[in-house]
RNA sequence: GGGCCUGUGGUCUAGCGGCUAUGACGCUGCCCUCACACGGCAGAUAUCGCAGGUUCAAAUCCUGCCGGGCCCACCA
């Protein structure tokens, strides 16, 4: 008999012949004529100019596994890719090509050199996305339900505009200032949630102060020098005697001959510094906290280029750093600097993108409310399904430490304009129709615009205006990625409502704070309900040496080596079997992706094994007891594989059908059931022999469709030289209950058992595993599968008893 | 410093109160047995992070500490 399958193993020719076919026929796009429910996916939009890694390729893999999975329980799935283009990456690799600062150039130049960076990245992802066998809808670009949508695109842009101005007639938008963090590189104010902190020592400088009633010196520590023109009070614990003498009195800056009051405070700690501390204005939030809570008038002193203004007197036209310096020589020189110490490190906060640090300068911006709406995000993220549910916490967390509401604003260029005029005679803002996308900086506003009549200012009649010159943060931008695949107040047939909720959201955790928490919050502002049902969170794929992959350190690690190496299919079994994403970072050892690639050799030569016999027509209608055994033992884990996927977790499910392939199906069920299904010397009867080929296929078949998810290319293989048809268009089995039920008397441990004993004792004889027993006491329970056991080890005399003895 | 999470052979993992701790990769030795040598069999490697406690009994529960991760706070 002659196998179908010709091949001894499987191989990433295969795979590559697979893709190909894939790709001229794009099997995975979204049906909109379907009638089934839509499965959606807000699949995470990688950035263009960077290719992605292993680590996201493995999330990417599993997000296709999900995908491929609610295919075959009969959804519509929508799993659009995205790509990244807006943002200060963009800016930062222009300015970095060019050699000149963008905000040293006309907009019009900034922009233009953006978009050429933007038309040289290559998508090297598109391609390892294709290999990986990931089914997005589409690699077309277009405006379609499931097309390749980009973040830049002026329909994307429209939609954030038109969600902006939506939130600004509720009300949910304001404009104030106040202080914020600023980023002096980037010249723009940041979120909270774009500030990163890093490790940096200083010095304290202690400083010499005079107190105005009693003429005795002060000494007062600090790290920011350049800012003693701008103190608002000085202050010393309560608890400290050292000082209480001074309460009510007045201090005298050195330099500046500021007078300042001083007074008790629970904020100074007595064993900080000297005891006695300076506030400025701002050196540190906490700062700008007692400023507020003491109702003093700040001193800003910092520009936002992050020069010294006037308010600084001699250093003003100084940088920080500069002025710095410059404040310290003076005071040597007069001798107010007592002593000078290195500070141990301290977390600074730094701009996550350009690593400047934060000054704090008051800027006109424009802020969502969010602080109101606290509770509300906690029920929100209470009602949210994550996967795994610990994760939730993480969002929790951060909803509970929010104290300020969001600043939307950016000074920056390649990004989504704020859509905004204003008349310059009287400042009346001027809000353009919804549903285009407006650059104000380069057009006038549109004729229709809310504020304008007949084109001129509704209020004062001037026909002169100003175009806003701010752009988004770039999370008001991906907020509403969900509401853009849904094609939110897009689509005439009401796509969204049908759709919505969103059905899941698969991404880092390390974002949780940012993308999830203002997609959340901004999709809740605008349409009153949750976007998503299911949130899953996936943790990190670290280097081999268990290191976190960043580009700086140099480890980071391109799929398209492992896939030259191993190809798709080992990639993905490893992703599913290394470890639970959803719980825990692992590492990325390409040892262990090979070591993986064996389960793949073994499941194709058990599936050539069986594809050497035919499938019969139909159920047998009595199946032996050996068969009995293997179909339940399979409907065991199609029924767990069912309920764990629902779950997101292909971990378990992969790991345990592995290991049943090996362990159970190949090592003792075919070898039990070789001698019936060749039925040499037709020492079985016909339906005997029927039975195992009907079971032979059966377990098979649910082998393939348990795994199709997770190995597209090789059960596609299968299945298409066995049945002729596309497994990726069938239906994910339901397991039959009944088959599970049926009590046999014995369990596969009894087999397995029975078995090794036997091998053992011939292996131990040294003798082939054909010889013959002649005679065995076998126990009883395995009485109802005599007819297999007997041939497969050749058992001349058969008894039962409790105890196994084998005599050759 | 605070919060949340996490810690099982070199690596990954099962177990989550009860027999000498599961399986895999890798490693060592033997064997080409007709689906598979990317196979089979045998073997070495774990005081289940550390220290206490609860219990007749702990990898499993509690407390503290140590290491790793994520987040927050902290520049006198």
């Amino acid at each position: 008999m002659e196998p179908m399958i010709k091949s001894k193993r499987w191989s990433s020719q295969i795979e590559d012949a697979i893709s190909r076919e894939w790709k001229n026929s794009w099997p995975y796009g979204f049906d909109e004529k379907s009638r089934r429910p839509v499965y959606s996916i807000d699949t995470p939009p990688p950035y263009v100019n960077t290719p992605v890694h292993i680590g996201q390729a493995t999330t990417y893999v599993l997000m296709d596994m999900f995908a491929r999975f609610r295919r075959m329980t009969g959804h519509n799935v929508l799993f659009p890719l995205g790509l990244d283009r807006n943002g200060l990456p963009i800016e930062m690799a222009a300015e970095k090509k060019s050699g000149k600062k963008l905000t040293d150039m006309p907009r019009k130049e900034a922009i233009e050199l953006c978009q050429k960076i933007l038309e040289e990245a290559s998508l090297a992802s598109v391609e390892s996305f294709i290999r990986l066998g990931i089914s997005f809808n589409s690699w077309k670009k277009g405006p379609g339900i499931g097309e390749l949508y980009e973040t830049d695109s002026p329909d994307y842009r429209a939609l954030t505009q038109e969600t902006f101005i939506d939130m600004l007639s509720k009300g949910l938008i304001y404009e104030d200032n106040r202080v914020n963090n600023f980023c002096p590189g980037c010249q723009t104010t940041l979120a909270d949630a774009e500030v990163e902190y890093e490790n940096r020592s200083g010095f304290f400088y202690n400083v010499r102060f005079r107190v105005k009633e009693t003429g005795e010196d002060l000494i007062i520590a600090t790290t920011r020098p350049e800012l003693l023109c701008t103190i608002g009070m000085v202050i010393f614990n309560p608890a400290d005697k050292r000082y209480s003498h001074l309460e009510g009195k007045t201090a005298i800056a050195p330099v500046f001959e500021k007078e300042i009051p001083i007074k008790s405070h629970p904020s100074a700690e007595i064993e900080k510094g000297t005891g006695i501390m300076m506030v400025c204005s701002f050196g540190d939030l906490a700062d700008i906290r007692f400023f507020r809570e003491q109702n003093i008038d700040p001193v800003i002193a910092i520009d936002k280029n992050g020069r010294m203004n006037s308010n600084a007197g001699i250093l003003e036209g100084l940088s920080v750093k500069e002025a710095r310096k410059m404040i310290v020589e003076e005071l040597e020189k007069t001798d107010l600097i007592i002593e000078k110490i290195p500070t141990s490190e301290h977390r600074t906060p730094i701009c996550e993108r350009s690593k400047d640090a934060i000054e704090f300068i008051a800027m006109p911006e424009f802020y969502v409310k969010q602080v109101e709406f606290r509770n509300d995000m906690k029920k929100l993220a209470k009602k949210l399904n994550f996967f795994a549910p610990k994760s939730r916490q993480i969002m929790l967390d951060w909803i509970e430490s929010v104290s300020i509401d969001w600043p939307i604003s950016r000074r920056r260029f390649y990004a989504t304009e704020v859509p905004l005029w204003y008349c310059s005679k009287c400042g009346e803002k001027i809000i353009p129709p919804k549903g285009r996308y407006h650059q104000p900086w380069k057009e006038e506003p549109p004729k229709e615009s809310d504020g304008l009549k007949k084109g001129k200012c509704a209020k004062c009649g001037s026909d002169s205006f100003r175009g806003e010159e701010r752009v988004f943060d770039t999370w008001f931008d991906s907020s509403i990625s969900p509401l853009y695949i849904l094609k939110y107040h897009k689509d005439p047939k009401g796509f969204f409502e049908k759709s919505h909720p969103c059905s899941l959201r698969p991404q880092g955790k390390e974002i949780i704070r940012t993308w999830l928490y203002y997609t959340v919050l901004k999709d809740w502002l605008l349409t009153g309900k949750l976007i998503f049902s299911d949130v899953w969170i996936n943790y990190h794929i670290l280097d081999e040496k268990g290191k976190k992959m960043s580009k700086s350190k140099g480890n980071v690690i391109d799929p398209k080596n492992v896939l030259d190496m191993f190809g798709a299919e080992p990639f993905r079994l490893w992703a599913a079997i290394e470890g639970n994403l959803d719980k825990t970072d692992f590492r990325c050892s390409f040892e262990r992706i090979q070591g993986t690639g064996k389960t793949l050799t073994k499941l194709w030569n058990v599936s050539r094994f069986i594809s050497m016999f035919p499938e019969p027509k139909s159920k047998p209608k009595k199946l032996c007891a050996l068969d009995e055994w293997i179909l339940s033992e399979t409907e065991n884990i199609v029924r767990y594989s069912r309920e764990r996927y629902e779950k997101y977790d292909f971990h378990n499910p992969a790991a345990r059908m592995k290991n049943f392939i090996w362990e159970t199906f190949a090592s003792h069920y075919l070898e039990l059931v070789k001698q019936r299904a060749y039925n040499e010397n037709s020492k079985y009867t016909k339906d005997e022999q029927n039975s195992a080929l009907y079971t032979l296929n059966h377990v098979l078949d649910r082998i393939m469709l348990v795994l199709a998810p997770v190995l597209p290319f090789l059960t596609h293989s299968v299945y298409t030289d066995l049945r002729g048809k596309d497994i990726h268009s069938e239906k994910f089995p339901e397991a039959d209950e009944k088959l599970i039920k049926a009590d046999r008397g014995f369990t596969t441990e009894d087999i397995i058992s029975f078995n090794s004993a036997v091998w053992k004792v011939k292996k131990d004889k040294e003798l082939s595993l054909k010889e013959p027993v002649s005679s065995a006491t076998v126990p009883d329970k395995l009485k109802p599968i005599e007819k297999d056991i007997v041939p497969t080890h050749g058992i001349k005399n058969i008894r039962y008893g409790k105890k196994l003895v084998v005599s050759i």
